[in-house]
DNA sequence: CGCCGTGTGTGCGCTGCCGAACAGACGGCG
DNA sequence: CGCCGTCTGTTCGGCAGCGCACACACGGCG
């Protein structure tokens, strides 16, 4: 994919929907622009394994991607998420290649794609990217920890609250396409408890679902209905990251 | 403090019982050395709070240092632990200068404390220490997100299992002086939830104990009993910093 | 249109953990 | 030695979440 000044390879489509390029100083945006290619990423597609090398990193602009720990067991649990406001991939310029999570699209959309290479490279520089991958790296940290404690204090429904914000913060619409078990899955959850959380919700009004449909009717009451995590976690990120703002108020 | 080539400021004490200060190469060792001052770790000082401005960062020798976050509601849970493996303040270099987690010292004893802007100097200069420091935080975020996915699938029993093999593994000996309570606070659960559970395990002949002193008689009896959680966060330390080894077998 | 796969609602009994309360036992200190 | 603060053992009711089982209901597809 090649960059002609002042043509955009794909109408609707910008590197710096991606609030982490956007954030870049120009020069050296465009220093990466020209490598940066834009890949769909489908519900469910696994972008890396636990303990697979990593070749590229993605930063990803309307796609949604869950960090995933799966235990032996088999059963999984979302430790992070990551959407158009960082990326996917930090282990490449960690130095460990990889880890062991797993990514998974949680909700389809586009992203940029970066040999890791050339991510590297820029890494090395030490210039402002380098400040804001290792200053997003601490935000990403900050998620891991909180849903550390999150697990461990808070009630399905608290963090059924939680996780709709965090996801609807990184979309354009107030709907996510989801079933109860997606949502237990990435909660490490049985479903029955997402079904009985999300009903309750529902009840009150705070959405409305139907079928592997989420809608967000009432954003405060959730807001109002959630731990304390889902706040520190957003005024950690707005702490370290000032440059990269979401959309929506909190 | 000095250096003096041939002379050990303070006998029985020496940066590189610090497994991290040990794996860098004589010339960047010994650029920080003189600045290196042994600090005593009380039992329960608090080395940093949320949300304060590190001035410093320390390498634990012989002290060990938990990370806990604390709730609005005044329960907390540890999210991560570090020993002579690592090094207490990654927010410094990592940008952020303060983190919403604080840190306690669980286990009294010794450590370096570096300035912070010496420390920043030195990770600039992109050697071995940035590599290594880098590295170190990308295993600080697998004990995390294992703390997480432990909080969400397993027993108290085998939580306690993991929590008594990582930290003898920072020890020299198999007492640790430390009671239930805790224990309890560093897991985030009640006080009589490790009573019973350290019951079973005394009962099983695993550990012994007596007010405030717990010994470890089998440990293979505790790896036994402990979840997946403390070999994958040890194999990741160990796959990113081979230089790094414990004193102690799995 | 009717079928059937896939979501969703609901009802068990069970268990692991919590909150609270209290009895006893250790062990440092005067 | 005896006292008393602190640590440990145990009990009780309660509840959130689990595993299982099954009824129902939507909605895409032939």
């Amino acid at each position: 994919m090649q960059s002609l000044p002042g043509v955009n390879p794909k109408p609707g489509h910008n590197p710096n929907q991606n609030l982490l390029l956007a954030a870049l100083p120009t020069t050296e945006f465009e220093r990466l622009a020209p490598h940066l290619d834009l890949v769909v990423m489908p519900l469910g597609e696994c972008m890396y394994e636990p303990g697979g090398k990593l070749q590229h990193v993605y930063f990803p602009t309307t796609a949604i991607i869950s960090l995933l720990y799966v235990l032996e067991s088999g059963s999984s649990t979302e430790i992070a998420s990551v959407g158009n406001e960082g990326l996917l991939g930090i282990s490449l310029f960690m130095g460990g290649d990889s880890t062991p999570s797993a990514a998974v699209v949680q909700t389809a959309g586009y992203g940029y794609r970066l040999a890791g290479e050339l991510l590297l490279a820029e890494f090395s520089r030490g210039g402002s990217m380098s400040n804001l991958l290792l200053r997003y790296t601490q935000a990403l940290a900050t998620q891991m920890f909180q849903t550390a404690a999150c697990n461990r204090f808070h009630t399905i429904e608290q963090q059924l609250c939680r996780w709709l914000l965090v996801t609807l913060d990184r979309l354009p619409s107030n709907d996510l396409i989801m079933t109860h078990e997606q949502v237990a899955n990435a909660l490490g959850v049985r479903r029955e408890g997402i079904t009985e959380a999300a009903g309750k919700l529902q009840r009150a009004g705070s959405i409305s679902y139907r079928r592997g449909h989420i809608a967000v009717l009432e954003r405060a009451a959730l807001a109002a209905g959630t731990c304390e995590c889902y706040a520190v976690v957003r005024k950690e990120l707005q702490r370290l990251l000032p440059a990269v703002r979401y959309p929506r108020a909190i």
